[in-house]
DNA sequence: AAACCTCACTAATAATCATTAGTTTTGTTA
DNA sequence: TAACAAAACTAATGATTATTAGTGAGGTTT
């Protein structure tokens, strides 16, 4: 009879989380079971109802923890002195490290969020659409303070949320540069362009 | 006894692989059901079996249709003599024309290519790979003229192809702005960059 | 009119799913 | 050591899945 190994470091349902976000990421929450969740951890499926609710709950707390750091970081930003340039940086470089850092559960909130159940979907997208109005205000302000070229803010900043959001850290990746790296290539791109 | 009606302009099959686009982008593949595409149809799922192979051949068939397109256009833009800032605007501005004109399609063969079966998924990342290193070379070459900044250049493709594979049409955006400045907009973007 | 093909149907199969109920084992505390 | 709580187990349920087999209707060709 196996039981799930608690690190010292972390909650039991913590452990089970990480295991379910990597599972996720690789099978995608429909195509992901709980029987196969609970094998990762070598015990079955039913035991794992013990610590869980149920299996579109793991689901929320991973894609709600991932929004929630976001969130945060984005008041930092908009509570600083910084400028606009300097935000966006900010913003960009938080992504590049979260994701790196926290790989799976980024990676499942970015891509799995569409399978939250409706209540918790509606407050997702909420969250979502109130990041992207923040970030538009830093980019407008920029604009107006004639910092920023005269883009149209609403395009720019989906271009840097495609851009930081699809970044893709395969395998090949991690071996071809490192973090440093991809963050200040990423912002030096999305700030300054590519042409000379 | 319904019938698939066939338009003029498209085969029964393309019918089917357009329903079936549609129903994979909204529930993810797993989650969609044969049943619920054959529904779309107004016929029975075993029916469905008339006209095609099976569930993942569908998703085949998406996949690849789109990922031939992308590689047809790599192909006349590495034959043509556009200056490689040119070529790079050109490619970006494919990807937006295209996910604009096929969004289900384009959008599933982005999000769900990872539940093609074992051989397809090889052949599918292979194709992904080669058209990333034309792409990085097109980049080092602009980097050799001096054209481009010094940025290394496989991070700057995966900047520029996240950007526009991950761009989210959504329906607010749609009457937000036009494709046309969506187009010009993340191409002034990615090569100039969003500071003055 | 006879033969034929296309394409729909119903019925059935075998697998897999998330989850619940009830029971037993394990480790800790009194 | 006796009691208790946590957490594992097995067994079962009912729903849903993709797919196959076999059948019959409708339209077209010979």
């Amino acid at each position: 009879m196996a039981k799930i190994i608690v690190q010292k470091d972390g909650s039991k349902k913590e452990i089970i989380l990480t295991h379910a976000a990597e599972l996720f990421r690789k099978k995608g929450f429909t195509a992901a079971s709980v029987r196969e969740l609970a094998e990762t951890m070598g015990i079955e499926a039913p035991s794992l109802y013990n610590h869980i609710g149920s299996k579109a709950e793991l689901l929320q707390e991973i894609c709600f923890e991932v929004a929630t750091d976001y969130t945060a970081h984005m008041e930092e930003v908009l509570h600083s002195t910084l400028s606009p340039a300097e935000k966006i940086a900010n913003i960009i470089r938080f992504h590049v490290r979260k994701l790196s850092t926290d790989f799976d559960k980024v990676f499942v909130s970015e891509h799995e969020w569409k399978r939250l159940p409706q209540n918790y979907l509606e407050q997702f997208l909420a969250q979502r659409k109130a990041y992207e109005k923040n970030m538009i205000a830093i980019v407008q302000d920029g604009i107006d303070k004639k910092i920023f070229s005269n883009l149209l803010p609403s395009i720019a900043v989906l271009a840097i949320l495609s851009a930081v959001r699809g970044l893709e850290l395969r395998q090949r990746h991690k071996n071809e540069f490192t973090i440093e790296e991809l963050e200040e290539t990423m912002i030096q791109h999305l700030l300054h362009g590519i042409i000379k």
